[in-house]
DNA sequence: ATTTTATTTCGTAATCATTCCTATTTACAA
DNA sequence: TTGTAAATAGGAATGATTACGAAATAAAAT
């Protein structure tokens, strides 16, 4: 593969985690997802090579992928759901309802909300579009 | 009060569903609550007047009343929160972390992000802001 | 190579929001 | 006023998530 998982494994290491093999494959999986992601998503795809891996040790690694801002998370019809994060560039996403693929948006408004409610201080914010990416858009049947 | 609920009570009826003391009280709890509220806080809020009023009661009637477009919904903290929907204008909302007051935002570029993924199709979108409120942030002590 | 420390297991249990079930009650139409 | 369809109470069930604790394992530091 030549996906550079090295800088993961930094990452881990500047924040003195341990570069276990779960939590590689764990990220591994997220990468070639591309999507977001609940825990029971996570553990059907690893249950071949890891049968037992146990719920304790996929949540708690998704918090703290998380929290060392690996991950990026959002609620999904009521399960929390985890993707790669990336931090190159502030942006949102697309997901598509069908096949959960998602797409980044750049454009986003924040300093124009700022200026229309100046007595507020905007600490955090979410935007999320929802529809049909192309392909599914194209495979519908009406 | 001067609040109008006939005109929820007409709703109810326009969609055939009964006009009941119970979701009468949770409409005005939600009207004077004016911000997003868990099923729980509802709960809270009506327990002197019904000790009994059970889980399933508020659930199935907030339910109902976001299906008939009387309430709006979002997940707050791993929670369904509801509140009164504005049907005059398409807007959304900026929610304070403190107090949980909304205010509404105008500005959605919704047209701007749908030539921005001229291939897929966007069909929802979901857009909050979040932070302190002026109130709040005056009264945070540092 | 040895030690230290973090991580995983595993089984189980607690928690919490939400939904389901059935008997009873209520709103409202006829 | 009566019939019936909808709504409710009360509690059990579900499902996601978190927690726990001790033993086993694995990673990294010395």
């Amino acid at each position: 593969m030549g996906n550079n998982l090295n800088q993961y494994k930094d990452k881990l290491r500047k924040n003195k985690l341990k570069v276990t093999e779960k939590r590689m494959r764990m990220i591994e999986t997220l990468l070639e997802g591309d999507r977001y992601m609940s825990a029971k998503d996570i553990q059907e795809i690893l249950k071949p090579e890891y049968p037992g891996m146990s719920y304790d040790t996929i949540y708690r690694n998704l918090y703290t992928l998380k929290d060392i801002e690996v991950l990026e998370q959002t609620t999904l019809s009521g399960e929390m759901h985890y993707k790669i994060a990336c931090t190159t560039h502030h942006h949102h996403h697309f997901i598509c309802d069908d096949c959960g693929e998602t797409k980044v948006i750049r454009y986003c408004p924040v300093e124009t909300w700022q200026s229309e409610l100046e007595d507020v201080e905007i600490k955090n914010h979410k935007i999320e579009l929802y529809g049909l990416c192309g392909a599914c858009k194209e495979a519908r049947i009406y």
